[in-house]
DNA sequence: ACGATATTTAAACGATCGTTTAATACTTAC
DNA sequence: GTAAGTATTAAACGATCGTTTAAATATCGT
């Protein structure tokens, strides 16, 4: 392999993200990440650990920036704003442009980075754990504040439960928009990033913005 | 093991439900599933056929009673209403309920049934593809024409966003109301499910309800 | 009570898993 | 150009996977 060629440390992260994504953690092996990488079955141990450090590499290669891209919008937001609340429009564009905008990258392994988000959040797997809860923990609290100061009349709990129902639309939406026109019989397209983001602000800007009930 | 204890094949389905529930498919192993039943590693083999045919089985038992209780309820609803389309929050009760319900049975083990479900459907499994489209699709159909009725003015696009934006909600909830107290910092209770269907109800109402956007 | 059937058991099967080894090829610096 | 360091390769490792076998045990009809 000439260094024309993309390194093979980076082949082995674009396959494994694409099957970790279809197949999960557990139902993916080594063999087909380095058949797909076309590297030789002992790279991934050379160049990247163990199959958890593969894991949690391309884990955080994804979550890391964009979790800081949304701290940094969201401190703009708030500067910008000075003592009134940031606009609620704005705040959920913050949390889920940076995940949307994955499958508009330049390249064609941002849709399998955005579908494997989507499902991280939903299979528990104990050494992602500490992990997940050190990279979303800061950014969550953050949010929270700032989403919170537009829902004062709600009771926390309410509030919890809102907000719970609108990061499951988001992960489901994440880990389904590769296949939106199979699962609407044709009538949404696949990985149209640009409308589910449309429609999402404006479906969880409704959710938070509904009056308090009970 | 006497008559008097539970029959073998019924707590392989047990412990299997719970390790499939906690783990996934493939992160669960056959001796896992027979050391936490207390039976032989070969009685799923020899009760259930191979570890494919008993997952199947599991999301049998568990799915196809519950379309069968919403179509049911759908029917009967439908029948009541007359020439009236069905209240709006009777068809989000009817689509929750039966699922939420599981937390509340007489068993331990509706929970890990509930959360098992939610995992499915994000977990797409080739050979279980076949048996959840044959499973779902009569109910969704219907379903989805009931609650269409009541969004007659949007678009056929933004129904379907709003309704895989529910869904996800749905899902969600189901996979992760074990954990909303940790979820939560202790705010919101573990399986709580009567306040969960109670939540899901009013956002999913407010979703469909609120007017055409673009 | 006894033979037939059904179930449970311990042991082993081949396949495949993640990982390691040792030899080979390549790159780079002097 | 040659030595040192880096990367790739084929092969093998022990462990564990799902599944099967054949013997032992339990259950049941008559």
């Amino acid at each position: 392999m000439s260094h024309l060629d993309k390194e093979t440390l980076d082949r082995i992260l674009i396959a494994a993200e694409s099957l970790f994504a279809e197949q999960g953690y557990d139902g993916t092996t080594l063999r087909q990440i380095t058949r797909r990488a076309n590297v030789n079955l002992a790279a991934v141990n050379y160049h990247h650990g163990d199959k958890e450090s593969l894991y949690l590499e391309i884990l955080r290669r994804r979550i890391q920036p964009i979790n800081e891209v949304r701290l940094a919008r969201l401190e703009e937001a708030e500067q910008q704003a000075g003592e009134a609340p940031v606009p609620l429009a704005t705040l959920m564009d913050i949390l889920a442009r940076p995940l949307f905008q994955l499958f508009g990258g330049p390249d064609e392994t941002g849709p399998h980075g955005a579908r494997l988000i989507g499902r991280v959040l939903v299979e528990p797997l104990s050494f992602t754990e500490p992990f997940l809860a050190a990279e979303f923990q800061p950014w969550l609290a953050r949010f929270g504040q700032a989403l919170r100061r537009h829902a004062p009349a709600l009771t926390p709990e309410d509030f919890l439960w809102r907000f719970s129902f609108v990061v499951g639309a988001l992960q489901h939406s994440l880990a389904t928009l590769h296949q939106m026109k199979a699962l609407t019989r044709g009538i949404c397209r696949d990985n149209d990033h640009v409308t589910a983001l449309h429609r999402f602000v404006l479906f969880a800007t409704g959710v938070f913005a509904a009056e308090t009930r009970v």
